[in-house]
DNA sequence: TTGACTCAATTACAAATGTACTTAAACTCC
DNA sequence: GGAGTTTAAGTACATTTGTAATTGAGTCAA
């Protein structure tokens, strides 16, 4: 179990945008950003470097520039970061916080049709396995 | 628009426990606690006081001591926190979550059956409102 | 080659967070 | 009615977070 220090609100965007783009330097971060979410570049910076600390991503010096890259699986840390939202809101409950996705949220046809899709599959694996 | 100031995820393990008792002085929401959760009586009192000032709950003064009750619905709640964590996590794309949810976590056979119910239902008052 | 720009690195700093101790008043049980 | 128990209220305090300014070293265009 690597535990990491969890990821704060603003450190998850930068790591969201840096799994984008594969790999970047600060500047690309702070370009990927829309202009209405004003950020400060040395922002951007802080955070990568915070970033770094936690494990979350690796750098390395390309020129005098610093690359930065995912160190740990968007799939992790999204199953971390859930986790632990649905431990303390939902009482460790996973139901309800689907539902008020299904419900709550402004679900498009198609996505109604792929979750169908994908509840049906995940159906028949676990009657294949009974 | 109510701006409140976000809960942190410690506010969140108390407001939901508020919740549940509908409402409750600080050692009834200290005793709900699970005794391997193991968190002092004045932290429970403290974060309770926090979300007094952030106005998720109400505290009406009972003989000498405090029953607090929520202020906010936890429907409201949990739209705020789950927008929150989509924007940062997910660029704002509800799907991916759900299909975490889905596939990453342990759903029920009996969840299961639920969701594709209430998907159903969804599709239905779609197709109505055409 | 000099002024504009870019980056890295360091430092700053208030607010929020997690966690609790202290003090004093009220309450309860002998 | 004194001793222990609850509660309230205030205070404490290190860490994390959000947000950035500063300083100094390299880089490029004119």
């Amino acid at each position: 179990m690597t535990e990491r220090p969890a990821l704060s609100k603003g450190e998850m965007e930068i790591a969201r945008t840096v799994w984008e783009l594969k790999q970047a330097t600060v500047r690309e971060v702070f370009d990927a950003f829309p202009k209405t979410r004003s950020i400060d570049f040395t922002t951007v910076q802080t955070y990568l470097r915070r970033l770094e600390k936690k494990g979350y991503v690796n750098a390395k010096l390309e020129g005098r520039t610093r690359v930065y890259s995912p160190r740990v699986k968007p799939r992790t840390v999204i199953r971390e970061t859930v986790d632990d939202l649905v431990d303390r809101l939902f009482a460790g409950e996973t139901f309800p916080l689907m539902q008020h996705l299904i419900e709550d949220r402004n679900v498009s046809r198609q996505d109604l049709d792929a979750l169908k899709t994908l509840l049906e599959q995940l159906t028949e694996e676990r009657d294949a396995s009974d």
